[in-house]
DNA sequence: ACGATGATGAAC
DNA sequence: TTCATCATCGTA
Protein backbone atom coordinates (compact mmCIF):
# COMPACT_ATOMS: atom_id res chain seq x y z
CA UNK A 1 0.00 0.00 0.00
CA UNK A 2 1.17 3.68 -0.82
CA UNK A 3 0.36 6.77 0.53
CA UNK A 4 1.44 10.11 -0.71
CA UNK A 5 2.20 11.89 2.54
CA UNK A 6 -0.07 15.24 3.15
CA UNK A 7 -0.46 18.03 5.60
CA UNK A 8 -1.91 15.57 7.73
CA UNK A 9 1.79 13.66 8.60
CA UNK A 10 3.66 16.90 8.65
CA UNK A 11 1.12 18.71 10.74
CA UNK A 12 2.35 17.33 13.86
CA UNK A 13 5.81 17.09 16.07
CA UNK A 14 8.79 18.33 13.99
CA UNK A 15 11.27 15.47 15.81
CA UNK A 16 8.99 12.83 15.39
CA UNK A 17 8.51 13.52 11.37
CA UNK A 18 11.96 13.87 11.09
CA UNK A 19 12.03 10.17 12.82
CA UNK A 20 9.36 8.84 10.77
CA UNK A 21 10.90 9.94 7.43
CA UNK A 22 13.06 7.70 8.08
CA UNK A 23 12.52 4.82 4.98
CA UNK A 24 9.61 7.18 3.33
CA UNK A 25 10.69 7.79 -0.42
CA UNK A 26 11.06 11.09 -2.76
CA UNK A 27 9.94 11.21 -5.45
CA UNK A 28 10.95 13.85 -8.09
CA UNK A 29 9.19 13.83 -11.84
CA UNK A 30 11.07 15.92 -14.56
CA UNK A 31 9.82 16.19 -18.27
CA UNK A 32 12.78 13.11 -18.74
CA UNK A 33 11.30 11.21 -16.18
CA UNK A 34 11.05 10.21 -12.53
CA UNK A 35 13.58 9.77 -10.36
CA UNK A 36 12.91 7.92 -6.67
CA UNK A 37 15.13 7.66 -2.90
CA UNK A 38 14.82 6.69 0.18
CA UNK A 39 15.38 8.97 2.98
CA UNK A 40 17.80 7.83 4.92
CA UNK A 41 19.08 11.04 6.70
CA UNK A 42 17.12 13.87 8.53
CA UNK A 43 17.17 16.76 11.26
CA UNK A 44 14.36 18.65 12.84
CA UNK A 45 14.60 22.42 13.23
CA UNK A 46 11.63 23.36 15.99
CA UNK A 47 10.59 26.69 16.63
CA UNK A 48 12.06 29.71 17.98
CA UNK A 49 13.45 28.39 21.07
CA UNK A 50 15.80 26.38 18.96
CA UNK A 51 18.48 28.10 18.67
CA UNK A 52 19.62 26.47 15.37
CA UNK A 53 16.22 26.82 13.36
CA UNK A 54 16.57 29.59 11.11
CA UNK A 55 13.34 30.43 12.97
CA UNK A 56 15.00 31.51 15.77
CA UNK A 57 15.44 35.18 14.32
CA UNK A 58 11.63 35.41 14.35
CA UNK A 59 9.81 35.75 11.34
CA UNK A 60 11.84 37.13 8.40
CA UNK A 61 11.36 37.07 4.65
CA UNK A 62 13.21 34.01 4.84
CA UNK A 63 11.89 32.33 7.46
CA UNK A 64 8.39 33.18 6.55
CA UNK A 65 7.45 29.83 4.64
CA UNK A 66 8.60 27.93 8.45
CA UNK A 67 5.24 29.46 10.06
CA UNK A 68 3.13 28.15 6.93
CA UNK A 69 1.14 25.08 6.30
CA UNK A 70 2.81 21.75 7.01
CA UNK A 71 3.82 19.90 4.01
CA UNK A 72 5.11 22.86 2.43
CA UNK A 73 8.86 22.83 1.03
CA UNK A 74 11.68 25.06 2.18
CA UNK A 75 14.44 25.75 0.21
CA UNK A 76 17.44 27.70 0.92
CA UNK A 77 20.53 29.00 -0.65
CA UNK A 78 23.84 27.97 1.57
CA UNK A 79 27.42 28.93 1.39
CA UNK A 80 26.69 30.28 -1.74
CA UNK A 81 26.38 26.82 -3.71
CA UNK A 82 23.72 24.44 -2.61
CA UNK A 83 20.25 24.25 -2.02
CA UNK A 84 18.95 22.61 1.07
CA UNK A 85 15.61 20.57 0.87
CA UNK A 86 13.22 21.18 3.96
CA UNK A 87 9.62 20.13 4.73
CA UNK A 88 7.42 22.43 7.14
CA UNK A 89 6.07 20.84 9.61
CA UNK A 90 3.70 21.91 13.07
CA UNK A 91 0.72 23.49 12.57
CA UNK A 92 0.50 27.03 10.61
CA UNK A 93 1.27 29.54 12.58
CA UNK A 94 4.01 27.54 14.53
CA UNK A 95 7.50 27.51 12.61
CA UNK A 96 9.23 24.46 11.81
CA UNK A 97 10.74 22.12 9.81
CA UNK A 98 12.72 18.91 8.32
CA UNK A 99 15.97 18.83 6.97
CA UNK A 100 16.15 16.11 4.45
CA UNK A 101 20.10 15.50 4.49
CA UNK A 102 20.50 12.47 2.80
CA UNK A 103 19.25 9.57 0.40
CA UNK A 104 19.69 5.77 -0.79
CA UNK A 105 18.40 3.50 -2.94
CA UNK A 106 17.58 6.05 -6.04
CA UNK A 107 15.82 4.64 -8.80
CA UNK A 108 15.30 6.28 -12.29
CA UNK A 109 12.42 5.44 -14.52
CA UNK A 110 12.42 7.38 -18.08
CA UNK A 111 9.60 9.17 -19.66
CA UNK A 112 7.74 6.30 -21.57
CA UNK A 113 9.32 3.82 -19.83
CA UNK A 114 7.90 1.04 -17.09
CA UNK A 115 11.32 -0.29 -15.88
CA UNK A 116 12.81 1.50 -12.72
CA UNK A 117 16.84 1.23 -13.41
CA UNK A 118 19.35 1.55 -10.17
CA UNK A 119 21.54 4.64 -10.30
CA UNK A 120 24.69 4.76 -8.05
CA UNK A 121 24.76 6.18 -4.65
CA UNK A 122 26.06 9.61 -4.79
CA UNK A 123 23.77 11.46 -2.15
CA UNK A 124 25.52 11.43 0.70
CA UNK A 125 24.77 15.01 1.70
CA UNK A 126 21.88 17.49 1.58
CA UNK A 127 23.77 19.75 -1.21
CA UNK A 128 24.39 16.67 -3.47
CA UNK A 129 21.17 15.74 -2.10
CA UNK A 130 19.52 18.45 -4.14
CA UNK A 131 21.66 18.97 -7.17
CA UNK A 132 20.85 15.00 -8.13
CA UNK A 133 17.20 15.79 -7.89
CA UNK A 134 17.71 18.80 -9.59
CA UNK A 135 15.65 20.90 -6.60
CA UNK A 136 16.40 24.37 -6.38
CA UNK A 137 14.71 27.94 -5.06
CA UNK A 138 11.52 27.33 -7.32
CA UNK A 139 10.62 24.87 -4.82
CA UNK A 140 10.44 27.11 -2.13
CA UNK A 141 7.19 27.77 -0.86
CA UNK A 142 5.17 25.20 -3.04
CA UNK A 143 3.70 22.18 -1.67
CA UNK A 144 4.36 18.79 -1.43
CA UNK A 145 2.45 16.76 -4.21
CA UNK A 146 2.88 15.33 -7.99
CA UNK A 147 1.49 18.27 -9.38
CA UNK A 148 4.29 20.04 -8.29
CA UNK A 149 6.76 17.34 -9.11
CA UNK A 150 7.87 16.55 -5.66
CA UNK A 151 6.38 14.14 -3.19
CA UNK A 152 6.83 12.05 -0.46
CA UNK A 153 5.58 8.35 -0.15
CA UNK A 154 5.01 5.81 2.45
CA UNK A 155 5.05 2.25 1.21
CA UNK A 156 4.30 0.70 4.41
CA UNK A 157 7.71 0.22 5.39
CA UNK A 158 8.47 0.49 9.07
CA UNK A 159 12.32 1.17 10.03
CA UNK A 160 12.64 0.18 13.73
CA UNK A 161 13.83 2.27 16.64
CA UNK A 162 17.23 -0.17 16.91
CA UNK A 163 17.89 0.79 13.33
CA UNK A 164 18.24 4.52 13.43
CA UNK A 165 20.87 6.21 14.91
CA UNK A 166 19.92 9.16 17.01
CA UNK A 167 22.28 11.97 17.19
CA UNK A 168 22.92 15.66 17.98
CA UNK A 169 22.73 17.78 14.46
CA UNK A 170 25.67 18.69 12.41
CA UNK A 171 27.17 22.02 11.46
CA UNK A 172 25.32 24.14 14.18
CA UNK A 173 28.17 24.75 16.75
CA UNK A 174 26.90 28.42 16.70
CA UNK A 175 23.36 27.32 18.87
CA UNK A 176 24.74 26.92 21.82
CA UNK A 177 22.28 25.20 24.57
CA UNK A 178 20.50 23.94 21.50
CA UNK A 179 23.45 22.43 19.85
CA UNK A 180 23.34 19.08 21.09
CA UNK A 181 19.70 18.22 21.42
CA UNK A 182 19.19 15.04 19.69
CA UNK A 183 17.11 15.84 16.62
CA UNK A 184 19.05 14.23 13.80
CA UNK A 185 18.09 10.49 13.18
CA UNK A 186 20.18 8.09 10.28
CA UNK A 187 19.17 5.22 8.94
CA UNK A 188 21.84 2.37 10.32
CA UNK A 189 23.19 0.04 7.57
CA UNK A 190 24.04 -2.97 9.26
CA UNK A 191 21.47 -3.93 11.82
C1' DA B 1 42.83 22.55 5.78
C1' DC B 2 40.67 25.61 2.99
C1' DG B 3 38.40 28.27 -0.64
C1' DA B 4 34.30 28.85 -3.64
C1' DT B 5 30.30 31.97 -3.73
C1' DG B 6 25.91 34.70 -2.67
C1' DA B 7 21.83 35.29 0.30
C1' DT B 8 20.73 36.81 4.80
C1' DG B 9 20.06 39.63 8.87
C1' DA B 10 22.01 43.00 11.84
C1' DA B 11 24.69 46.96 12.57
C1' DC B 12 25.78 51.49 11.26
C1' DT C 1 25.27 50.26 2.62
C1' DT C 2 28.48 47.38 4.49
C1' DC C 3 29.83 43.29 7.03
C1' DA C 4 30.31 38.77 9.19
C1' DT C 5 28.22 34.54 8.96
C1' DC C 6 26.71 30.28 7.06
C1' DA C 7 21.88 23.36 8.32
C1' DT C 8 28.34 22.24 2.37
C1' DC C 9 31.51 20.02 -0.74
C1' DG C 10 35.55 19.07 -3.55
C1' DT C 11 40.23 19.41 -3.75
C1' DA C 12 44.58 19.03 -1.23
Amino acid sequence: MEIILDKDFFEQNTVKVARYLIGKYIYRKTEYGILRAMITETEAYHGTDDLACHCSKGKTPRTEIMFDEAGKIYIYLIYGMYYMLNFVTMPKGFPAAVLIRGVENMEFKKTGKSVWEKLPNKTDGPGKLTRHFSIDKKFNHLQLKPKNGLWVIDKGITIPDKNILVSPRIGIDYAKESKDLPWRFKLNKKS
